[in-house]
DNA sequence: ATAATCCGTGCACACGTGTGCGCAATCAAT
DNA sequence: ATTGATTGCGCACACGTGTGCACGGATTAT
């Protein structure tokens, strides 16, 4: 019932452990015959080596801890998959947690994951407050932010992500060219910082254009519901008598928008237009199809995971920040005459 | 620069490193007053217990493996959510990992599961054929397939899935109550089983209501592309002078069938109705929402991994096959006038 | 023929943890 | 006071693997 060891391979082959070891390892110090005689019993007695006691031994284990805020999320998803491509293509395992958005947990989980001695983590929104990374620091885990939510401006973490201020800027630079005067901001306050870079970049640029005021509204919801529902109630809220386009935080509060125009005789884009955020798969899918700020998902996941190898090789990093793009689609078009100052 | 150990505290503590471990698991038969002590030093050295020697004494690491197709699907997305919550609420890590419809990777990562000696597996989507099969019987490791693409009547192995055939009647009977006497089956190839069995439901149904054979057709794609793209593709070589009715394998599909049919100007539901499958997070949230059979997403990825821990606490197991539902939204709509027999 | 080199292998230890067994000391019972 | 039970702790081993060092035998150089 018990495993197989080289000890038992040794006992085959009328050797010492070592020499199993060494043979398996490709150890030159091993004559031919004696090697190819040890692969073929490890090989009749279904031999896999143990890489429990490997670690054990190299006090290093191959894996890597990713923890992020829901795994139902369609960005995250993505993200994960980059992540796990990377991840796997370096014969590295991956443990997986999700934290619900809740910087205890997120905790919770990294510790976990050092209990279980991973090489290094990767941390999808986090929000770690000032004790919180105090107990991180002095884990001394190599740890990459993935969009990070907080300034994490202690030395020895590494970031990957994107500029969501320059995506605030391409969509205000977008529906200002098609001459909206009116417009609202619908935000998240799951995410504070990425939230605020994006309204603030959206807000500045509008400012810069000239635009008064009270000609922007920002909203947020309190709600922990999905961004999907929440989109439907924010768009509720808004005074459609004046509004002509919505920028979102994210693709689903978009479509969650999008649903509650369609639902009350809005015509999206001829009455009202909407930009999005990420780039989700069903973006091109939705009718109409979304305008939206696209963020390279697997990139960033692929690119966390990069950078936190070349970490791990003791090989200098920089943070990475990617960069946003515009992509038009159908939702958002010039703005209904007479709305124009 | 090394990890502090048991041997540490024992040291501080001028014991021995049998009396910390000891007092750590909260034996009995330590004073209270060396335990507090230790405790004490503990907690001054930062010390972590490591899980890996700890997995090597007891021959058990409390990792689970899981290997799924896609991790950016939709579907697959809430399955780990569920498979995920139950893992950490039971203090079991989680090896995730992706094997993109194909069933040599899907063995490859289960090798490698093993070798990282996971106490159990579950395989999300199995092609397993019986080379593979037995290969993984010799490994002896207890596996649960979730949504099972074959057989897998090998004693030893465990189930959960949904009811797909059932399925496919659930829609067969709303669209037939409504109607409908010209239907088509939009399929995957990717999912070979639950893809039978669903158009299986699906036809048997309408037969036994007396439908002529010429009046369902069913489509596949051979293509690798995503699901959307799938549906539009699919849903574009549809004579619709005839059919009024179309069912998909997954939410997915439809969507992209949905979106094919608004660029076209084929009215859903009016002229067209369309049923999906799974009731994904924006099923509700298309235009126009979704009518879709209902899979518990969660519920499924919980039940698998509740299986698993009854299976490796030597529980008594049986195989579980949840009942999907119907979830009637505004995809479909009576037949037009004049199209039923 | 002797010494120097090289090749192939085993011994013994380390990684960090848990535990059966034994031993000394304390306590209660006769 | 001697015996018996109880308590508190350490010794030594095990889990499976990798590797520095030493050692014996074979080969080559002097």
């Amino acid at each position: 019932m018990r495993r197989v060891s080289i000890e038992d391979i040794a006992r085959h082959a009328e050797v010492s452990h070592s020499t199993v070891s060494r043979a398996l390892r490709g150890n030159k110090r091993i004559s031919l015959t004696v090697r190819t005689r040890i692969l073929q019993i490890a090989n009749e007695l279904g031999y896999t080596p143990n890489a429990i006691a490997q670690s054990l031994q190299q006090r290093q284990t191959n894996t890597t801890g990713l923890v992020v805020p829901d795994m139902a999320d369609p960005f995250w998803g993505e993200v994960v998959k980059g992540v796990e491509a990377v991840s796997m293509h370096n014969q590295k395992a991956l443990f997986l947690s999700a934290s619900q958005y809740d910087p205890s947990r997120q905790l919770a989980v990294i510790e976990v994951f050092h209990q279980r001695r991973v090489d290094g983590i990767i941390v999808g929104d986090s929000q770690l407050g000032d004790a919180q990374m105090n107990r991180l620091a002095r884990i001394k885990v190599p740890t990459v932010f993935l969009n990070s939510q907080v300034d994490h401006a202690y030395p020895g973490f590494h970031a990957v992500g994107i500029d969501n201020y320059a995506g605030g800027v391409l969509a205000a630079q977008h529906l200002w060219a098609l001459g909206h005067r009116h417009l609202a901001y619908l935000g998240s306050t799951k995410r504070p910082a990425s939230n605020q870079m994006r309204s603030l970049g959206f807000a500045e640029t509008l400012r810069g254009y000239g635009l008064p005021l009270g000609a922007l509204a920002t909203h947020h919801s309190t709600s922990l519901a999905d961004d999907l529902r929440i989109g439907y109630e924010l768009a509720s809220a808004i005074d459609y008598t004046q509004t002509t386009a919505l920028f979102c935080y994210n693709d689903s509060i978009a479509l969650g928008a999008l649903t509650y125009c369609r639902s009350v005789g809005i015509d999206v884009p001829q009455r009202l237009s909407i930009v999005g955020f990420d780039d989700v798969a069903i973006a091109q899918f939705s009718m109409p199809a979304l305008t939206t700020i696209a963020q390279p998902k697997v990139a960033l996941g692929e690119t966390a995971m990069q950078l936190l190898l070349a970490v791990l090789a003791g090989q200098p990093t920089i943070d990475t920040i990617l960069t946003p793009t515009l992509v038009v689609r159908h939702s958002s078009a010039p703005a209904p005459k007479g709305t124009a100052q």
